[in-house]
DNA sequence: TTGTTAGTTCGCATGACTTGCAAATTGGCT
DNA sequence: AGCCAATTTGCAAGTCATGCGAACTAACAA
């Protein structure tokens, strides 16, 4: 993952000002493994810049995804996460709690059958839906991120 | 793929009643390939029905999902998709022409690294993004199905 | 056939998430 | 310091979906 000290060079090369507000964002995306949502990070740069607008964290998150400096993960359900890590990878959604974790997996799937041969293939998202192993171990104690609604869009 | 007339069976299972809406919005999701969205399928609709709410068609909808006569499909952008096809199998998503096309995989992807062991995965979903065949091959005449919107959620 | 009633339909309001817009502000340069 | 285009911000608006309650009706009983 690309380290936070190379923001200003990032933002540069698009000729992108370097606003406190981005270099925040910025700093705040690369030092969480948690998949935010725009919301939840925006409740967290609160803090630190307790002016800031949710429409710029909306702004600067569309901007990053388009310099592909990230990546917007669409997990079925509930708004966009966001994840810094650009390499090939995939994502596992646990249901209980909610957390969204970075997975590897064995062999990127092939499309079979009819029609398969004519298609030009750009991505392939794969989620895994399931219990992480913290929520599927009932004796220990509950994991810190809880799934704070249940938004069953689907 | 269950043929539409099985719709009596499966709604008094569920001790649903037949109503005239139900049984048309089955009909038309089993004669329809496309995996039209909730707006799609009240538009067919509402030409044999011309009353019919667009609320119905949630509705009825959201209890064939649950049913599990149906599944919902998030290609990562714009409105949920229906599927009558529950069999094991995934989806291409033509960003050209905006169609959505069931595909088989070679293997289902497994995942892999630390973590992945104390997993319970329930479901995976795989979404392949492209070109299909007609797009791709600028010479022939444009397909049929048009993207009506962009919808560039991510 | 008629009556009863729980299940349905329907339209409107509301909610979640995201983007459009324009006025005010500010970074980067001279 | 001063300029100006880029940026930030708040609010309105858009898309997709669900909550709610009044009106309606399928299914069963008499």
């Amino acid at each position: 993952m690309r380290p936070p000290a190379q923001l200003a060079h990032v933002f540069r090369e698009k000729q992108l000002k370097l606003t406190p507000q981005r270099q925040l964002l910025f700093g705040l995306l690369h030092e969480n493994e948690t998949h935010p949502t725009a919301e939840g990070l925006f409740e967290v740069a609160s803090k630190q810049m307790p002016g800031i607008s949710l429409r710029t964290v909306y702004q600067t998150l569309s901007e990053l995804v388009e310099m592909g400096e990230l990546q917007s993960v669409d997990v079925g359900a509930g708004a966009a996460r966001f994840d810094p890590n650009m390499g090939d990878h995939h994502h596992f959604v646990c249901e209980s709690c909610g957390a969204v974790r970075d997975v590897e997996i064995s062999s990127t799937p092939k499309m079979r059958g009819v029609g398969a041969e004519g298609c030009e293939i750009t991505e392939v998202d794969v989620v895994f839906h399931g219990k992480c192993g913290r929520c599927s171990q009932p004796t220990k104690r509950s994991p810190g991120q809880q799934a704070k609604k249940a938004n069953n869009r689907n």
